[in-house]
DNA sequence: GTAATTGCAAAGGATTTGCTCTGGT
DNA sequence: ACCAGAGCAAATCCTTTGCAATTAC
């Protein structure tokens, strides 16, 4: 496939510092990020990738995402049986997501409340430095309606 | 030291249909965990039975907090490493918690904002029978000083 | 006596690390 | 030639399971 990835590179790649050489697998890793969509742990962007046909250890995938998630590129949350899951940031500010039980779909929402809402309780409770995890579960419009039936 | 527990054991234990029998293990766990402030691992839970003279296995801890968990006589989070963490459940209501990157002691924060937050975003999303997860780390008053000095 | 509970040892599963090989510049 | 990056294999770490021995009732 020789088509140019939907998403402009440098959009991903402009950090501060780029820290990745441009390499073959990093390219890879970057565009199957790009078309993913959803929530998805290391070792299935990791299948995707050999899917496609592209040569990259697994090992390299979890560096990469690591250093991504780090770089505020790819977000990450951890699922309930504690793996981790990746998914390129959409929007560059501070967000959260509502996933989808049954199919896994994520829907980013809006957060400023939650983020007033942390700063407030905890300054109340005298802590500083805060930093904070908020996930939503749910079933989406189609699986709640397939649960219907 | 040979005094009860200050916690009222029945306290803990009568949930609907005790599910475990009496035995010298689950007692010191319970006990344990009515002592113990904060959230801690089972790992560390079982070091702290061990420093009390108490023989239990790991395998044995794990295995009651687990079912304490379920029957939410425990809160069970996960920290950022991915472990999770357990502390005996102080109210009844739907709570969260600040926790401190340092020394693990935690407080409970009114939620009742991240609530209603949670239900209007996903409602908006169309998602239905919508669960969070909201979790606040931080540097409580202590550790900030200590950092500072 | 009998079924539930223990707990050791081993298995599991995700992620990380050691270290050598490779490819870009 | 040099160095970052790649990747295999082995190591970690938490947690769960298999199963025989033990214990509560």
């Amino acid at each position: 496939m020789t088509s140019q990835s939907p998403v402009p590179p440098q959009q991903l790649e402009q950090s501060r510092g780029t820290r990745v050489r441009g390499t073959r697998q990093a390219e890879a890793l970057v565009t199957v990020l790009g078309k993913l969509t959803g929530f998805h742990s290391a070792q299935e962007i990791h299948a995707e990738l050999r899917r496609r046909g592209e040569r990259v250890g697994l090992t390299t995938v979890y560096r990469h995402l690591q250093v991504l998630s780090e770089d505020q590129v790819v977000d990450a949350i951890r699922d309930e049986s504690g793996e981790t899951l990746y998914r390129r940031c959409a929007t560059v500010s501070h967000h959260h997501h509502v996933t989808c039980r049954s199919c896994g779909r994520s829907v980013e929402v809006e957060g400023k409340a939650v983020e007033r809402w942390a700063e407030r309780v905890a300054a109340e409770a005298g802590f500083v430095d805060v930093d904070h995890t908020v996930e939503l579960f749910g079933l989406c419009p189609e699986c709640a309606a397939q649960a219907r039936e």
